[in-house]
DNA sequence: TCCCGGCCAGAAAAGGATTACTATCGGCCC
DNA sequence: GGGCCGATAGTAATCCTTTTCTGGCCGGGA
């Protein structure tokens, strides 16, 4: 590959005069120089060497995303978010996939301050471990202090996010259609505890039952993994807890939830939702594609990954942009309907 | 950030022995300096510059994918499994959502070039348009006379890729299983010619009538672009198409295609499968989660993304791997049943 | 005529790590 | 005792670009 000494050479200019011309600065050169800087550099196909430029700026025209999974519809669709706007102003986007464990994203980080990558986007909540935190903080707080720029779109341990969506009030407003439905015995899927995400949404279901005058139950909330798995198996711990035969309506706290309830109804023989109603949260795209179709709560997933990319990239120019909050919105589909004969029903 | 000069200054020792240290090296290095040289890195939090490595080495440690768009579940899946194999090896994943356009994929390639990536894994079907083809052809040896490894996953302009599936005995298959059904009048959605592994699979559709010995009918192959809307679109198609009233069975070239003819049968009140039955190809995780689910034919996506790293991989380790071909699965789940009333019915 | 400013070109340093080469020292063989 | 070898340590060159600094040259004002 040729580098700038030999397009210097055969222009036949020192590496100076070739660098500024093909770096675009704003440097004066010759008109003549110029051009047989471009000629030779086409002539030599070449390409300047992108490590080389990061080495002296200490910054690498890459920026990191990290997803808890990129294959989950709602991390992919942050992360095309991030790349549309990254992609424009000449980054390349790498995505990594911590699957929630701290000790890979913290191998993740180091690897991207060792990288230089001009900026990380944490697209997926924080987890509540103090000990793995604390060198996931080190590295980016070197990192911080070499000009990258850290950008959060969920809630974590160092506080709230630059850009994210108001859980809380998302989830309260889907209570509130389900309560406008009819409903009064609404169960919650809660995920794990340990996401700061999960909590903000769960503090949503009680704001929203609240709102309702409608008391809430700690028995009617189920907590488990945040996945397909982790719906089916609410479904099964709500019905095997005393009381909750009356339920006639079942909140998510994401889409995944939702899908993985709706999939072990089916299997037990409870109508959806002429049996129970249920509801997600995220809109990820497979919502609209289910039997019954999903209702749930739209977050402008790649509207964050944009606006994600451009708070890091402004930060990068130096700017100190105010946090964003985008709205979220209730999207009554096939899921839910008029209170039926209640979670107990099926075989 | 601490480079290896002060390490080597706190540890009292020359920056080539602190190298040879903290690289592992097999270089000899007495156990004290050794020692020495391991407490001031952990001392300075030093964390070496993998963009001055990857100067001197011409290739820093990581592995792009190009992919058509990675929030569809196809890619996403293929990503992932590169990732899972590339973090092993202590690679970061690039992912470049590239639109099937082939200008931006070529502006991809280019700034992988200039980021002297290690390899690029194509996992998305090559396009038949040679311009845009050259330029990217032109980086991709530049890369490779530097030592980078080039990896497609799926046929292209160059040939046949060197991890893959057999997309037409896939195919074949599914249209066997259909015939073995009863089915006799089989459409196919095709997706759009200039995707070479959509010729590979139509390929497989003729394949596989001609093994049941029904004669190929040009006016049951629809062709139209490869995502939600072409599979809605080709329905359309189809029933505006003569002779087409009796056809008891759709085959599509990917799941997508059959997830949007499934949306628009159940649009135009077309039982699947008592009215058609819908066969997609691929498998995506969202192809179990529709109403009816939907039979297709099971690519291990994951195990072709880690495969596709590994061959990279041994590239880059001088080897010069065998080809691999992936086999396919035909999984039949709801969509499909006996022939039905035909796709002449409904509204 | 002399000096100064503007325009442009080039030399050289810097950024961080690796490695070929040189140097030192102790010990061993003849 | 001289020469040589093995084990270590260090020096300096190299990868490629950008940028600061120096300097030449020309035109214009005093």
């Amino acid at each position: 590959m040729a580098s700038i000494t030999e397009v210097a050479r055969l222009a036949g200019v020192s590496a100076a005069t070739a660098s500024r011309v093909v770096s675009e600065s704003d440097y004066p050169v010759s008109a003549a120089a110029r051009a047989r800087v471009l000629d030779a550099a086409r002539e030599l196909d070449y390409v300047p060497n992108a490590l080389a430029r990061g080495l002296l700026k200490s910054r690498v025209p890459v920026v990191a995303v990290i997803v808890h999974d990129i294959t989950d519809p709602y991390f992919s669709e942050v992360v095309r978010g991030v790349e549309d706007a990254a992609s424009n102003a000449g980054y390349l986007v790498i995505s990594c996939s911590s699957e929630r464990d701290p000790v890979r994203e913290a191998s993740y980080v180091r690897l991207l301050r060792s990288m230089r990558a001009a900026a990380v986007v944490f697209a997926g909540s924080g987890l509540d471990d103090a000990a793995a935190n604390a060198e996931i903080e080190r590295h980016l707080a070197a990192m911080r202090a070499d000009g990258a720029a850290i950008v959060h779109l969920s809630p974590h341990a160092g506080g709230d996010p630059e850009v994210g969506v108001d859980n809380a009030a998302g989830i309260a407003a889907m209570v509130v259609a389900l309560v406008g439905l009819g409903h009064r015995r609404i169960a919650f899927l809660a995920g794990p505890e340990t996401l700061f995400v999960a909590r903000e949404r769960l503090a949503g279901y009680r704001r929203g039952l609240e709102a309702a005058a409608i008391a809430y139950d700690e028995r009617l909330v189920a907590r488990t993994g945040f996945d397909l798995a982790g719906g089916a198996l609410a479904v099964d711990l709500l019905r095997a807890t005393e009381g909750t035969g009356s339920v006639t309506a079942i909140c998510s706290a994401n889409d995944l939830l939702a899908l993985g309830a709706l999939q072990r109804l089916a299997a037990l023989g409870v109508g959806v939702p002429d049996g129970v109603s249920v509801a997600g949260f995220d809109d990820i795209s497979t919502a609209a594609l289910t039997a019954p179709s999903l209702s749930t709560v739209r977050l402008p997933l790649r509207e964050l990954g944009r606006l994600g990319f451009e708070q890091a990239d402004r930060r990068l120019a130096g700017e100190e942009p105010a946090p964003r909050r985008l709205a979220t919105e209730v999207v009554l589909r096939a899921s839910t309907g008029m209170p039926g004969t209640g979670l107990g029903s099926g075989r």
